[in-house]
DNA sequence: ATGGCCAATATGATTGGA
């Protein structure tokens, strides 16, 4: 079965596009990231004909996460526990019910950060302390765990075409990296790495200033597997070539295929 | 990556993104 996760930059904007990179992925389970809308507005019909469930955490303008899966879901849980004043929409945990046991997914929509010097980075930098907290509950549970989202991190230099150009950015700051390696020590696997030691696996390209045409990208959008689903990882990749489709999300999709279910 | 964008908003300017 394959998963995949994809920051979509509006799922209104993106709802063709959507549709045509389901249609030939094929994927099983998908974490959706800035859906920026409000949940009675979400694609849902487009999304069900097309044979998923939909669970959607929306708010209005700013992020918003969801999760699309061909089985059923047992639970669906809205936000990151940690601090119950934090109204962004940046986390939706539902556990699955597949052919070979239950799967739980998280999509994840880590704040980015920036710039530094405001409270967006300890925002960010506390997000991730709540985030290694859940992730850390959960691994007592032993069992497959996906967290899959754009986690606004570039783990290392490999994860930047120049990486000179982002020290000091909140993505690729020590404090954040040392965080980013937290959920690694913990017990979770960086599915596409665990796969490839290849330089250039971007998931992010910005609109500007020609980043696209000249591969300056990052690979900030990651899959984070629990021992139990790691030991099913049979494939991981990108999906660079939909950022070369029409009215593109500056981020692509990125999936990893599991030996879960027939 | 910093000459170049994109999305949402009572919209024609501002905010956020990364």
């Amino acid at each position: 079965m394959i998963i995949a996760t994809w920051n979509v930059n509006s799922v209104k904007q993106r709802t063709e596009s959507l549709a045509a990179w389901l249609a030939a992925r094929q994927p099983d389970v998908v974490c959706l990231q800035e859906t920026k809308c409000v949940d009675e507005a979400f694609p849902r019909e487009a999304i069900e004909a097309l044979g998923y469930n939909v669970a959607v955490h929306g708010q209005k303008t700013f992020n918003g996460v969801a999760i699309l899966s061909k089985f059923p879901f047992d639970e669906v849980t809205a936000g990151l526990p940690g601090d119950d004043g934090d109204a962004q929409a940046r986390f939706l945990e539902a556990v699955l019910s597949t052919p070979q046991g239950a799967l739980r997914v998280a999509s994840i929509y880590l704040p980015n950060g920036n710039p530094p010097d405001t409270d967006k980075y300890p925002y960010k930098l506390k997000w991730m302390d709540r985030l290694l907290q859940y992730s850390n509950e959960r691994l007592k549970l032993e069992e497959p765990l996906v967290l899959a989202g754009d986690y606004n991190v570039i783990p290392a230099p490999d994860d930047a075409r120049n990486p000179a150009a982002w020290v000091g950015d909140a993505l690729f700051l020590p404090q954040t990296r040392a965080r980013f390696r937290g959920f690694l020590h913990g017990g979770l696997t960086d599915a596409v790495r665990a796969v490839s030691d290849s330089a250039e696996l971007y998931t992010f390209w910005d609109y500007q200033a020609g980043a696209w045409q000249k591969n300056h990208g990052i690979r900030i959008d990651h899959l984070l597997l629990s021992p139990q689903a790691a030991d099913r990882l049979v494939a991981a990749g990108i999906d660079k070539h939909v950022r070369a489709w029409e009215k593109p999300s500056d981020h692509v999709p990125v999936w990893a295929e599991l030996a879960l279910a027939a």
